[in-house]
DNA sequence: ACCTGAACACCGTTCAAGT
DNA sequence: ACCTGAACACCGTTCAAGT
């Protein structure tokens, strides 16, 4: 952990930011967002914290770095498509994969004010997709901020509401404090045990896009009279 | 702010863990969640750091006291109803509200990972209403499940991808690192104009609501033959 | 150009005193 | 019983050196 990174030849190789950003996210997958501070990215880096500074602005910089690598990872899954409905479909399940493989730095993307460029990115070209196949800007740009926030909400409820692990069970008596009615713990219980949180997205999902479309002014006719 | 608190008639108020939790919320609404400290709550009580502990086991400790409130204020504000329908159609619009009232507390709710008693009270409410009303008990849990995870979500990532806080156009280049691209500019200033938060919400709402009860087994009937 | 030692103000937390 | 002084290891960040 503390060695200096090394090519294959044996020669150190720099810092860079974007090796800071990588070593920041791994952290806090792994051990927290808690865990991370300058000091034990610079140790992991091999570095002293005060290198750190010749390639970051700071503590926020890292954080605003990490969210930015979230967003590129749902920007690499989620291309727009000809068909705008399968690029939002898509768009909403990869912000969900990204939430539930990246619990710890999560919650970021909303604390963190910042909006990084790839998440722009990623709106843009399913706005020009909407737009491309009759929506109004407008239209589009409401369609985007409903998916989004769906998705991204409910993904991040759903982690943080910990549905548990796998089974949730066994770590339920552990969420809550030790005084609590016996009455409580079987809500508790109840309460935690997420059947099919796959189905329960989709389903909502489903919900928000028929009722969007729904209420779209009329659909384009672009193969009959 | 570094005064000893006193009754009206002048003798001290002694620390106790509801007026401390009090003073970790309040510092928490008016100067961000990074604001708080141990010494810094401590000064704002009149008393050095070190005493917090007599009354609170730690940091931790405070920060679950802070969302048992923001539940409590839930519990008050959305009581069951006769009507379950009625009734986490309120709990949803009182999640909204309490997230809108506290935007710096309120993703705690999520990164906190204790569980509340308020929190289970209010479930437990909601969930006997539906029961009343016929729902089966795992039915009803899947209606709450459903109803907190996307009141929840939306209104965190709502205030987290800054709608602004009444017109965002004078901020919104401010949330964007310096050097994006002009038409990424664009992007974000249509993206994050919300025209009527409320609505949008509601719906999303309405949508949930009439998707959960289509796909009820039988409404129960109580007054036709 | 990039890394570091020394230093700063500020953290959370403990423990042995004080009253 | 409750508050505090002194102390600890750990933060983020700066700046003047080193190489």
């Amino acid at each position: 952990v503390t060695t200096q990174a090394v090519t294959a030849a044996g020669q150190r190789i720099p810092l860079s930011r974007p090796r800071i950003l990588a070593a920041a996210s791994q952290l806090i997958d792994d051990r927290g967002l808690d865990a991370l501070s300058m000091h034990k990215l610079g140790a992991e880096l091999g570095v002293k914290a005060m290198s750190l500074y010749n390639h970051v602005a700071g503590k926020d910089d890292v954080l605003d770095g990490v969210v930015e690598l979230l967003w590129s990872e749902v920007e690499q899954a989620a291309p727009a498509t000809p068909d705008w409905r399968d690029g939002v479909r898509s768009l909403a399940h990869a912000v969900r994969d990204v939430v539930h493989r990246h619990p710890n730095a999560a919650p970021m993307i909303i604390s963190q004010p910042t909006i990084p460029a790839s998440a722009l990115r990623v709106v843009q070209a399913h706005v020009v997709a909407a737009v491309n196949h009759g929506l109004t800007n407008e239209t589009a740009y409401a369609l985007l901020r409903s998916i989004t926030t769906y998705a991204l909400g409910w993904s991040l409820a759903e982690v943080g509401l910990r549905g548990g692990p796998p089974g949730c069970s066994p770590a339920v008596s552990e969420l809550l404090r030790p005084g609590v009615a016996e009455d409580l713990v079987e809500v508790a219980e109840n309460f935690c045990v997420r059947h099919d949180p796959e189905a329960e997205f989709e389903f909502g999902l489903h919900l928000m896009l028929r009722g969007i479309e729904s209420s779209l002014p009329r659909p384009s006719d672009t193969t009959s009279p």
